[in-house]
DNA sequence: ATGAAAGCGCTAACAT
DNA sequence: ATGTTAGCGCTTTCAT
């Protein structure tokens, strides 16, 4: 690396002071001569300078950055989340340090110990596996300002959420107007809270309307992902449901894959309705009925809180609710006795 | 934020001087009697000392952190490629920065500028739209290594690739096998280099066998999306043809989508082939048929060049080639006359 | 209108 | 075996 030019050598060059420079240069120069100020201002040009970031951070106290913690970056759920954190952490000038830690706790654990080394300002964490713990030892502990999202409800803390129940409400409505009696359920293994919610809100339409779901025999449990909803086709089927409700877009896609190579016809045969209107819902086969959750917005939401939080740390803690809403698309429709 | 604890603080505690601290704490502690040690190191653990990053980075001049440009992360293409630059940057305790410019050059710039601030030690760039001034100006000029990859390949430097044209040639070699006569091609209305290598690779191909494929007619340019790819089915249909290349994976599944609302049929009525081998090629209808590119392999492959070239500055620049292969799936079939 | 000097928290060369 | 001292590049208080 070239010798990089430094306040000094600019004021050395401009006849002035380093303080003369640092002023003006962060716009506190009004005391200074038109003169001086513009001989040093095209001295910075002229040589591109940059002032050090660790030096200036050092005495600042501030790197201007918030770290993002994702299960996932290429899942497209969370790219687009961390999208939405870009456009606003660009805005106010912060840094997104971002880290998928594919749901393994110690790698989690890792990362966050080199961001606060790193002193970041906040923190936005969308990731389910973050217990309360972790965020008390060590988030709480130095006192770093974050936002939640995708977490267990129970948990302490700001947070950015939808209405799971509602959203779980939505769905089950969907495919009770569309006349469906029987209808089965597909869901994480390992569930959080948010996707309880999710799951009783669904629940209780259909309780509401004395349809048919029992808890062993249609509810089935696979992991969170495509793969997870692929294998789960065939238990799907073994319910006789005639809908299917599933935990998230990428489950719900794996699901119309698995139901494809068993030769059932969606949603002739069976519909089939996902969470979330991940931006891929409108290129598979049939185009995936969903409730929407404004992913981009969620992760732009938690940043404008974070950095209003940082700025000045206002001591209460806030909720910050977004809407959900039925994407009707191909792969549901009115239930037609076989 | 609460005090933060610092190297004072915990040689005051200690009854020695800081330098003693510091030196234990960076492993260079060997003359310290072994009491000492462990009463430093006891300390450390109870405050949970954690040495502050700025003032440490100020004299060691290097952040350990590498830059990451990539076009679009949530794009599952990239978020596969920035998950590779993860895993080797996690080795080495580097941590990746990683930016989404959308392709917007003033973006772009900004982020460049941000990295240098921040003195990342290099950068991986991802990005068709930085333009070889932009790197002369912006990063050599700061003398900064780094990696490129999705480029122009007219560019200098080091650089992760894949042989585009051969890769080219695979997909015209599979279409000529099945029997296809007609053959169209779609690709970027905007193409970069070796986008172009990767059509003269197929044209290639083509040409030895005396196929059709008219520059005028039978080349499609739509945006490298999957919208530009849904947009072009109209005028892929158009040509005639009974197969159809397109540039990239996106695009072909955009372009299955449209076809599919033409009432075509994919692979019945026309063949179609991707290129990249994204996950999501197994989830769309028909699974589609594409050229694989190893994209986790390549963000590692181009994050251990230039962690390598960080610490040895190694002269001569190095290209490292990364192979191409076919993934034969549901979206191409033999030519059947009409 | 300008500058000298102190100091942010840390590392390392150079004593002792 | 341990400490003294001099900075790293910057901002800011307080003089002048």
């Amino acid at each position: 690396m070239k010798k990089k030019i430094t306040i000094r050598d600019l004021a050395k060059e401009a006849g002035v002071s380093v303080t003369t420079v640092s002023q003006i240069l962060n716009n506190k120069g009004d005391r200074f001569s038109t003169a001086t100020q513009e001989r040093v201002l095209a001295l910075r040009d002229k040589y591109k300078y940059v002032p050090d970031f660790n030096a200036r951070n050092l005495i600042l106290k501030s790197a201007k950055t918030i770290g993002v913690l994702v299960p996932n970056i290429a899942n497209p759920f969370f790219g687009t989340f961390v999208e939405g954190v870009q456009s606003i952490a660009r805005e106010a000038e912060f840094i997104p340090l971002v880290f998928s830690a594919n749901r393994d706790p110690k790698l989690e654990k890792y990362y966050l110990s080199q961001m606060i080394e790193r002193s970041i300002s906040g923190l936005v964490i969308a990731s389910a596996t973050m217990t309360t713990e972790t965020i008390k030892e060590v988030i709480s502990f130095n006192e770093i300002p974050y936002i939640l999202f995708d977490q267990n409800h129970t948990q302490e803390g700001d947070r950015v959420q939808t209405n799971d129940y509602l959203g779980g409400q939505i769905a089950a409505k969907h495919l009770v107007e569309l006349g469906h009696k029987h209808i089965a359920v597909l869901t994480s293994d390992n569930p959080t809270e948010n996707l309880n919610h999710r799951m009783n809100g669904f629940k209780n339409i259909i309780k509401e309307n004395n349809l048919s779901l029992a808890p062993i025999n249609d509810v089935i449990r696979a992991p969170l992902t495509k793969d997870g909803g692929y294998k789960a086709a065939k238990d799907v089927l073994a319910t006789g449901a005639s809908a299917v409700f599933a935990a998230n877009d990428e489950m719900a896609i794996g699901l119309l894959r698995g139901l494809h190579e068993l030769d059932v016809k969606v949603p002739e045969d069976i519909s089939v309705i996902g969470y979330d209107n991940i931006y891929w819902d409108d290129y598979v086969y049939p185009r995936l009925t969903t409730v929407q959750q404004p992913i981009f917005d969620l992760g732009a939401g938690a940043t404008k809180m974070l950095i209003e939080q940082i700025s000045h740390s206002s001591a209460e803690a806030r909720v910050q609710n977004f809407p959900v809403k039925l994407i009707k698309r191909d792969s549901t429709s009115s239930y037609r006795p076989k």
